[in-house]
DNA sequence: TATGAATGAGCATTCATTCAT
DNA sequence: CATGAATGAATGCTCATTCAT
């Protein structure tokens, strides 16, 4: 494919960008959606919520490089777009959390917005400590010991 | 000051952001290994490992401004001196997850690289959306939120 | 044609004025080389070796600008690749002296490393006289009396 | 001396560089028209026109790096400059030139224009190649083969 | 007089974007 | 629809020059 070609179907190197993502990030959302109306364990919900993301940026480099490198390199206004975007992964974290709190099995005491942190931070920095080794080794089998720490870290 | 200016003191703009981060990392480093000394309870060092990051970061926009957001535009050859250079605050974090399960207070079964990103995870996710905000508001008011989840992650 | 078309054919400035330099004096040296095969008096040798050299330049402007005047603001590792395109024009030079002393044309005693510089000296500073005057008359005009000095200062 | 302190004394670097030259070849100028006075031989004139030019630049590498390089990069503004430094000794050449004709030592069909082009240009390539090696071996062992090339250019 | 830190205009180069084909 | 050569704004850096001390 041709330089040019791609602004035949982008405004600009910016919506290239954020479209990946977008797709990437509605998959994973739908994906998840689709699999909590039948989930109600806020635990296995959480261990769905990592390991969804986990295979869709661990069984495709490219995209993983997208989401962990390339958009970290963006300015003010497009940041604002990427948040856009990821909001509603957050909300799905956001609601895992309160969800667990209200059945009991997370700790009242936690705030959700710091304990997302945690969710995603810890997601996020797995994730492109595998992507800038190259992703020599298997990023969906850290997914057990990731979870397995996040739900220590909220559960009472 | 002149843009010509900044090159009498350093010698690229990489030379600039490296330079930022080397001094800030080492002041931290320094700073938590004088008080592991007289410090033996892993939790208290969790506690201080997170505070003196998040003071610096927390109490010098500009910083982690550096940190946050300029540092992440990095090519290959810059990532690999940032990695260089954040190595020693690695090692504090690995020191404190082992000294930990070896003294019986966190759980022998966590794998101290994948904790590790955790809790780095954990605060840089943290420091990043405080920085997003335009530091709105007080980074060192989440600390305690943060040890407090970082801590039952790994404790028995 | 704008700034950056220019990287499109060449690495760099540096890479442009080189290639001018390189592919003047190859088409010189490779019309003179012809010339040589069916010539054997030295001194009609010596008269082609200048003519060939002052009706490339004296044709063109641009491209004398290039050689006599923004080659020499080169750098020391741009006057090395210099030397090595100029070489075989040199070549050609030390072989018609050579030529002719070994035919007895020319003096026995001349040191042919110094008679090469009258020869390109004087083809060079007649050339930039010639370009600094903003090329107002016929270069190749002067070509015989050049011809004739520098065959005088060698021969028998 | 520092970096500053040159602009007490000249105006630029341009005046620097000017400076240098003019008082070079004002030298060279007074020098060569004291010894004029009691020399009535062309031939000795052309040989202590080169003598006394090559000696003061063999004799000082700084002064010979600034006239076969530095003022090489020069713009059109400072060329016209430099030309009219130079005039005085050119008027030598000339005067040499015409001299050796009246006497019927030199042919009296060299037109003096080119012959000044032949002298200058093939000491500038001497003293520029003896530069560009590093100033490794002694200019002035040269001297006498270059003047053997020169009179025999110009002689009946 | 002398200093040298600070300056900023100038320039080579890059790269996201355009547009004639 | 697709191309890719051409574009030129943006940027990192240099270096001759200035000026407060």
């Amino acid at each position: 494919m041709a330089d040019g070609t791609v602004y035949l179907y982008f405004k600009n190197k910016e919506d290239v960008l954020i479209s990946i993502l977008a797709d990437a990030i509605g998959r994973v959302v739908a994906e998840i959606e689709e699999r909590f109306k039948t989930e109600s364990d806020p635990i296995r919900k959480l261990h769905y919520l990592v390991s969804v993301y986990f295979e869709k940026l661990g069984t495709d480099k490219n995209l993983a490089l997208v989401t962990q490198i390339h958009l970290r390199q963006s300015d003010q206004a497009m940041r604002r777009q990427i948040g856009d975007i990821i909001r509603p992964y957050y909300g799905l974290i956001d609601h895992v959390l309160r969800d667990g709190i209200e059945k009991g099995v997370f700790r009242p005491e936690i705030d959700p917005r710091i304990a997302r942190r945690l969710v995603f931070g810890t997601m996020d920095e797995t994730i492109t400590a595998w992507v800038l080794t190259g992703a020599k080794y298997n990023l969906l089998g850290l997914i057990d010991q990731v979870v397995d720490l996040l739900v220590h870290a909220m559960k009472k």
